[in-house]
Parts: structure tokens; sequence; C-alpha cells
DNA sequence: TGTATTTTATTTGTCGACAAGAATTTCAGT
DNA sequence: ACTGAAATTCTTGTCGACAAATAAAATACA
């Protein structure tokens, strides 16, 4: 008799297909496993996750969307370029979606949101104590984004996180410079910032955001600089 | 003998459908030809275009990607509904996207994007004078887009094209009570603006915005809490 | 040897079909 | 007539295959 097909779980709940490859493929790209210019292969990926080129291509389809990858019709596809030429109109985005997203959590933030942000706030601390660059990236995003969430305006929220996620793969490229002393003052400003928005004070809440903003726009473009005489740039 | 298919030019050029099946749904949206709520069908679409329901597959899910359709996992998939409840969110963000992107306009403009600008801003005249309601919605989206251009944010453009997508959504909803006086003294504010523009001065920019958006906002308050009063709304 | 042209190969875009999930309808039993 | 289960219908999600478009390779020719 023939062998009967005994491989584990072969089988996929219905719609988690698509899904389980955007997720998958989103981290890749923001965590530089796939670098700005990777070639993208549909049937690579297909038979990589045992499924149909339907489903690979919708998560495509969707990455595109967001900016994350370009697709060249007719051609390949691959994960998009960081752009380096208009890095300053990246900068202008964030440092005033800092600003908005901070004020507003002042504003609507209620008690469990302050919970939320206390906790990634303790891990970005645990990370830049332990020195982890990679760690302070992904922390130090996500405790931006919780704040931007204790705002409530899924506009800013939107734009904030596609923003946060870009400079995640900037920072990426150039971690390795990233292991100074300056950090632990970024600590203490979250610290000063989380207190502002307990006490509801949006004004104050607007300049402390500005001011770590400026910091941390000027932290990364010392990194690129330095970066750049490195010959480390494209 | 049986009829053999004479229709003029069957055949698309190859990547073609999808955008044709992306752009006319997206402008049935927001034209409310597809009002929100309304069921979408790929099916009917497929043999609609003449296609397979792969491409418009694709084109739904770039259209979710945008917000402008809802899909239920294994049910079905509908026009998005317009938040009514969240309403200050989104007056919150179009406020603050007109303020910034018409200071960058003033910062960083090129003097063929006057041209382009004061182009909209005629048709925008004319179609006050003909009291053209639903071309008043259309060219004074465009004129503001126009502006946000020649701010050079793709971040910042990005956001706010997408807000007046919703807001000329939510106008042609009430546009029936939009035939009133006030509208001249938009298009006044439009010249001063098309002026502090091109003489570059950005904290004028700023105010003059501020205030031009603050009258739209609050003119669709009124139109709202009209409408609400007329049993219009749901 | 270098260049133009044909041929091959690779990758994307589209298609028709089938299966899974959910809503609706039918039907049985009380 | 009413409730609950079984069957049907309807829509979506996935698949394998084919055709078009492009890039790469091979060939012909000067």
């Amino acid at each position: 008799m023939t062998d009967i097909d005994t491989s584990p779980i072969p089988e996929r709940k219905r719609g988690s297909g698509v899904k389980m490859v955007y997720d998958l493929l989103r981290d890749e790209i923001l965590d530089l496993v796939l670098p700005p210019g990777s070639p993208i292969d549909e049937v690579q990926l297909a038979e990589r996750f045992k499924m149909s080129r339907t489903p690979i291509r919708e998560a495509l389809v969707r990455l595109a969307g967001e900016g994350l990858i370009d697709t060249l019709p007719n051609r390949s596809t691959m994960v998009a370029n960081i752009d380096f030429l208009n890095m300053h109109t990246f900068f202008d985005a964030l440092v005033l979606m800092y600003r908005v997203t901070t004020k507003l959590a002042a504003q609507y933030h209620r008690p469990e949101d302050l919970k939320v942000i206390r906790a990634h706030q303790a891990e970005f601390a645990a990370a830049v104590q332990a020195q982890d660059a990679l760690a302070m990236i992904a922390t130090n995003a996500a405790f931006h984004s919780a704040i931007a969430e204790a705002g409530r305006n899924p506009y800013f929220t939107g734009l904030f996180n596609r923003l946060l996620d870009e400079g995640r793969r900037m920072l990426r490229l150039y971690y390795q410079s990233y292991d100074d002393r300056l950090p632990q003052r970024f600590v203490e400003e979250h610290d000063d910032m989380i207190a502002v928005i307990a006490k509801r004070d949006v004004e104050e809440a607007d300049r402390l955001a500005r001011l770590h903003a400026e910091q941390i726009v000027h932290q990364i473009q010392k990194l690129l600089a330095r970066a750049d005489r490195l010959d480390m740039a494209l």
C-alpha cells in the first residue's frame, strides 16, 4: 500500500495565509532581514509557505499600498528603498507627529493608557541599560506608538506608525554606531513626557515632545553623517 | 447562423484592468454613486468588467488598504461607513493638514506650482459663480491638494488627500443644503492664501490656512447640524 | 570581434474551477 | 405553530494552469 500523508498539520485556517505572509514579510522588511532593494519572488515565497501564489500576491499588494515594496509592472518587485535625498520631509513629518500625538495623549488619555505607556517605557529603559541597540529602536517606537494610541486619532496614529516603521528601517541601517552614552537622556525625557501627559498639561506636552523629537532627529542626522564619512552609505 | 462577436475591442492591455476597476470604484465611492454600506459583489463586478475575479480582487484589496471599503472575512465586503461619532478626530486632522501643507507650500513652491494652483482656484470660482455645489466640492479639494503638492512632502500629501477624499464623501451626503451665499467668502480667502504663498510669508500662510480651515469645519458642522434637524442623518 | 536579431527562459497577470464558511431555507419533531 | 437540526445556496479564499511581457541567451552577420 502507498504511504498516506502523515505530515503534521499541513492545513491552515482559511483566511490566515495572507495575514501570516503579510506579517512575516513586514517584519523581515522592517528588521532589514530583507534590505532595501531585495528582490521579492512570488513563486519562491509560494513554495516557502507551501501555498498558491494568489494569497502571496494579496499580501504583496497590501505591502505595496503601505510603500514597503515597489512593484515594477510586468517586471520584478522589490523592497522599497530608503529615500535619503528627501530625508528632511521625513523629519518634518516625524517631528510634527511626535508633537501632535503627545498633545492629544495629554488631552484624551485614560488611566489604563498610562499603564501601557509605562510598561513600554520600562522595556525601553531596560534596553538602554543593556546597551541593546536593536531593542532600543523597537521599544522606543512602541513607546511613542502607545502614546499616539492614547490620543485616539486614527488619522494621526496611522501616519505616525508608518513614520515610526520607516525610522526603524533607517536606524537599523546604522545602529552599529548607536552604542554611545546619549540614550540615557532619552529615558529621562520619556519619563518627563509621561509626567506631563498624566498631568494633562497640553502646552508642556507639546514643548517636551518637540524637544524630544528634535533630539532624536539630531541624533539620527549625526548617525547618518558619521556613517557617510565611513563610506557606509550608498 | 449564430452571431459572431463583433464587439469593437474586447481586449485590454495587460496591466490595465486593475487600475481601471480601482479608479472607477474609487470615483463611485467618493461620489456616493455607491453610498456607504453598499454591498460589493466580486462576481457582479467581474461580469460587469468582463474579466476574472482575480484583478477585481486586487483592486478591492487596495481600496480596503485606503479604508474606502470594509471586508468581513469569509463574508461580504461593502463600502466603508462614515464615522459620525468620531468626527472631531477628522476635523482635528483636517485643520492641521490645511495649516502644515499651506506653510510648506509657502516655503517650497516653485513658479509653475502657482500656475496650477491658480488654475484650480479659477475653476472653484466658476463653480461658486454657477452655484454648482458638486463642482465646488471637487474643485475646492483639487485646489488644496495642489497647494499640498507644492509643499512637496509626500507624507503630508498622502494623509491630506485621504482626508480630502473623506470630506468629499461627507459633503456629498449633505450638499442639498449647500447652496447659500457663504462660499463667496471662500473664494476671497483662497485668493488671499495664494498671495501669501507667492510672497513666501510662512507665518501668515499658517494664520490664513488656520482661519480658512476653521471656516470650512464650521460650515460642515452647520450643515450636519441642519441635516440632523431635518432627520436626514442616519 | 562586435553588433543586431532571433530564440529561450523567467516572471508576472489573468483565468476558470473548486472547496470552505456563513447565511438562508427546508424540513422534522414536538 | 414553533424550535432546532439538516440541507441548500451563495460568496469568498485558494489553487493550478496558461498567456503576455520582459529579460537573458544564443545565433547570425558584418
